[in-house]
DNA sequence: TGTGTTTTAGTTCGACCGTTCTACAATGCA
DNA sequence: TGCATTGTAGAACGGTCGAACTAAAACACA
């Protein structure tokens, strides 16, 4: 027991990640997160190690304050409305962001994971976490006939996922809304349940309009 | 007069494609591509200025011999087929890379183009004459009737991109079959036209099969 | 065959990299 | 109030970076 820490770990990493975030790894110096972060070396790496594991820390933290944050907050609503949601969020925070970072995993997951087994594990998890969000959204869409039954729930779920991915990318290289508004709406609009089928049984209780 | 040069600058472009292509500009260093090109320090600065300006000139080969090259064979085929056979492809070469390197405009949209302007510029126009290859095929696809009309044919095209992209991210992060091909069939039979119409007159010519 | 230019092959440069070290201030407990 | 422990601060380390320089070798042309 002695000195406690003096500053917030979890700030830290915010402070980390925005570097990171922007940057990616190897354009990142430690000087620059030093000056981001306010502390000194000797701090950093008594308290997260070398740089790659202050990544990986920066990183998890991210996932778990962003990612997940949102798929929690996005899985208590209707399945298609989650789904929505997602999007519209990603969406809004994309064109809010001036700096147009995208999305960090997105980011690490092309920059660094390809060369680090570690950080490519876990950002392949986060992906798989995504998927399954979204495939659990499809399967109860599609038991309630909210969603198409016409594709399977697994393939709606990776279209998703790859619509996603594309979204965060267009998102730094080009940041326009038409383009990521008109990128997403018709992957919802594919979500849709067929016109009203012949089968008289079965029929959907929820009927949904058209239109994007 | 003189001496004349003892390489194929395209050759050398290639190397260097090799190098940027799987580890990023950052990553790469002059002594990575003095190896790979087998040429010497003096003979790179001589020929492509300094590595920047050798990675610029390095996408530029990249974009006329592999993406250029291949929007001019798939715009070819029929509109609803050209954009099948782009997707087929490049879901091969995804598939078939032991490298996992995607694809080297969207590794470099992410990594150093949201901080160099040309760069930027240069990936945003590559990005957009992929846009512009999906447009004129739906385009094309919604007049022949072989392709929805049930939504704008620049949303589709923007989906179609946005898709693209996704599958590269996917391919470098996740690089398995199902999953890309997951990803892209739903795109894909979006584009199908919608199930004979009640209205009669405005009939597609072809009718096309369901199913992905 | 001479002449001029360009390529080659190493070396060298200053800057910056990630990391560590040393000295010292701050703190909780005996 | 000591004392052990952990934080802070900044200098310093060896290494590698991109880039430039120095000669010597290779070649086309007169």
């Amino acid at each position: 027991m002695a000195r406690p820490r003096a500053f917030d770990e979890g700030a830290v990493l915010d402070a980390a990640i925005q570097c990171f975030w922007n940057r990616g790894y190897e354009a990142t110096s430690m000087r620059d997160l030093i000056a981001r972060t306010g502390l000194t070396a000797a701090s950093l790496y008594n308290a997260f190690g070398d740089k790659r594991s202050l990544f990986e820390k920066a990183l998890a933290h991210y996932v778990e304050g962003r990612i997940a944050e949102r798929i929690r907050r996005c899985e208590a609503l209707a399945p298609r409305a989650g789904i929505a949601a997602y999007f519209d969020e990603v969406l809004a925070r994309s064109l809010d962001d001036p700096e147009h970072k995208g999305c960090m995993v997105v980011n690490s997951a092309l920059d660094v994971a390809p060369h680090d087994p570690r950080l490519g594990e876990a950002v392949a998890e986060v992906l798989g976490r995504i998927e399954r969000f979204f495939r659990d959204c499809v399967r109860r869409g599609q038991a309630d006939g909210s969603i198409t039954t016409a594709m399977p729930a697994d393939d709606l779920a990776r279209h998703l996922l790859g619509v996603l991915m594309g979204v965060r990318v267009l998102a730094r290289a080009r940041p326009d809304r038409e383009l990521l508004a008109g990128a997403i709406a018709p992957a919802l609009a594919l979500l849709d349940p067929a016109a009203p089928e012949p089968d008289p049984d079965d029929t959907p209780m929820i009927s949904n309009p058209y239109g994007h």
